[in-house]
DNA sequence: GTCACGTTTGAAAGATATTTTCAGAGGTGA
DNA sequence: TCACCTCTGAAAATATCTTTCAAACGTGAC
């Protein structure tokens, strides 16, 4: 049997979901006048009819509810309860597979509406990017290293510098220590002190940003396990980086800085890093989790209810 | 005859498509022991729901037809009638796409590579909920009120804070005047400096952080604009917001705490009312972003290849 | 502990929507 | 023209959904 149905790639319809115009069309021949007046209805605008009640179908194509029910029967439903049900169905259908135009960047005169959209779907590709591009070797060499590390310390300025109090903020809370450097100068300075068996992270875009990899280098000079999280793996700070995880990079316009989408890639390889050595030191980050959270609940004030 | 097609993207906030599974989870802990029943029934299995009627959902259930009903309206639809055709055309949708493969949780003895494939799945998921779920009249309405702000003042702690602080970073660099204050005392301190005209934005997951309330409702009683950008839209923060965003719950697990996909979700909301902002300030926004660029320019070292 | 009060709940009444029934309208061929 | 059949919709019957209301429950005050 040729399905010819264009609307959609998938055909499919074990109950009666999308191949309902292709029924009404056969079963229209058998069908008495007034019949034919409610099928064509339905078959002409689902999502119409499904809004309305049989006596609502019933007067807008000028029959009975009486007729409408029988339309239904014949077209395979118990009732017409059923053959609503089905539209409803198939209006969402269609409606999903109205493919959203969120391709495009984001412009000046978009709706809110459409802005909300496209940046989800960026930041979903991004994600789906960043998790494809990942290289879990040295993901697994990071997590070993922070893991059992004496101390780490973590280095970002500008957009990154939140990433960076971010990771540090979430492994404080498993139990280790960590320290999030904003200051450029204190970030050297604290450098000096990293040795073997400490771990040093730098998070940068651009991979070349001075005032991050210049503590990495001092941490990478003093025998420290030094890690790069950057975009252009192929930078600068790569040099003085034991492990590199790569961010992935996001098409930018000119509403939508890079920054913000390096934000999500990076936010997601920390995320990893996180759970990673949640995992490898689950023994003490599990109660250390969970204090944490009594400890916060006191600062929530009673719901409403 | 008047053909009503609805094509719009995001047609309107009552009738929720593709949201319902993240609606529930945003709006369940606000649910009575019963109606949480009958939602996580709706929210596990929307095509075996939508062939019960209001007796059967409520025998399944084992509660009560005036509970189904109350659900469904809590739900945002005027009836149990419409909750079922809405649970119709979800399950169309799902059928449609297939099941994702990576819907477990996050194990302790998962491999680095399922952490990181699982946890960039829930992060999108995470954002598609979160753009489905928002309001983008309120959206709007806050866009509208901070572009035009004498001065923003955003509150946030733990978690939230970051959120926060990239919020005022991005606003800064487009020119206004915007500052994101951590400390719960100052923040209060600052607020009683609000008037109308200034815009305060409190961001809190739960929704009843005490630190970050007392600061909006300071504002909020000195006639400041107020936007509570939240995952309990329901929560007494929302007593002193103008604007409620939604943000939504992600499931969380012991190694992925709730902070860590509302985080994703908050930046998304964040971010959509940035370039709302930048939208409506283009004129001053765009120079003023290309500026900032040229001034970090000279702090990247050349790269090397 | 006990009481008062607000919330939650389901049974049953009430309102709608759907299905069935049935009699008349409309058509057809002898 | 008439007998006969099909088609049709009004109205009754039924199913489904919604609202009401009082009892059960939980919670905080005393």
């Amino acid at each position: 049997m040729t399905n010819d149905v264009k609307e959609s790639f998938n055909p499919d319809s074990p109950p009666a979901p999308a191949a309902l115009a292709a029924k009404v069309r056969t079963l229209a021949p058998s069908m008495t006048r007034s019949m034919q007046r409610v099928a064509e209805a339905v078959a002409g605008d689902p999502a119409g009819c499904a809004a309305l009640t049989v006596t609502g179908l019933a007067e807008l194509t000028g029959t009975s509810e009486a007729t409408v029910v029988r339309t239904a029967r014949l077209l395979g439903y118990p009732g017409y309860r059923d053959l609503r049900l089905a539209l409803a169905g198939l209006a969402a259908h269609q409606q999903s597979g109205r493919a959203p135009a969120v391709t495009a960047d984001i412009a000046v005169d978009d709706p809110i509406a459409d802005v909300v959209a496209k940046l989800a779907y960026d930041e979903q590709q991004t994600l789906a990017d960043t998790a494809a591009g990942l290289d879990t070797v040295q993901l697994g060499a990071a997590v070993a290293a922070a893991a059992t590390a004496r101390r780490i310390d973590v280095y970002g300025v500008g957009a990154s510098s939140l990433v960076g109090q971010d990771l540090a903020q979430k492994l404080l809370r498993i139990g280790l220590i960590a320290h999030a450097h904003v200051d450029p100068h204190l970030a050297v300075t604290n450098a000096v002190q990293l040795r073997s068996g400490d771990v040093a992270i730098a998070i940068t875009h651009s991979g070349s940003t001075g005032d991050v990899i210049e503590p990495l280098r001092v941490a990478f000079d003093r025998g420290a396990t030094t890690i790069a999280i950057t975009g252009r793996p192929d930078g600068p700070v790569s040099q003085y980086a034991d492990h590199v995880l790569t961010t992935s990079t996001a098409r930018e316009s000119e509403l939508r800085p890079a920054a913000m989408s390096s934000r999500t890639s990076q936010l997601l390889v920390v995320d990893c890093l996180f759970i990673g050595v949640a995992q490898r030191t689950y023994e003490t980050a599990a109660p250390a989790l969970s204090a944490s959270y009594e400890a916060l609940a006191h600062r929530h004030t009673p719901r409403s209810r």
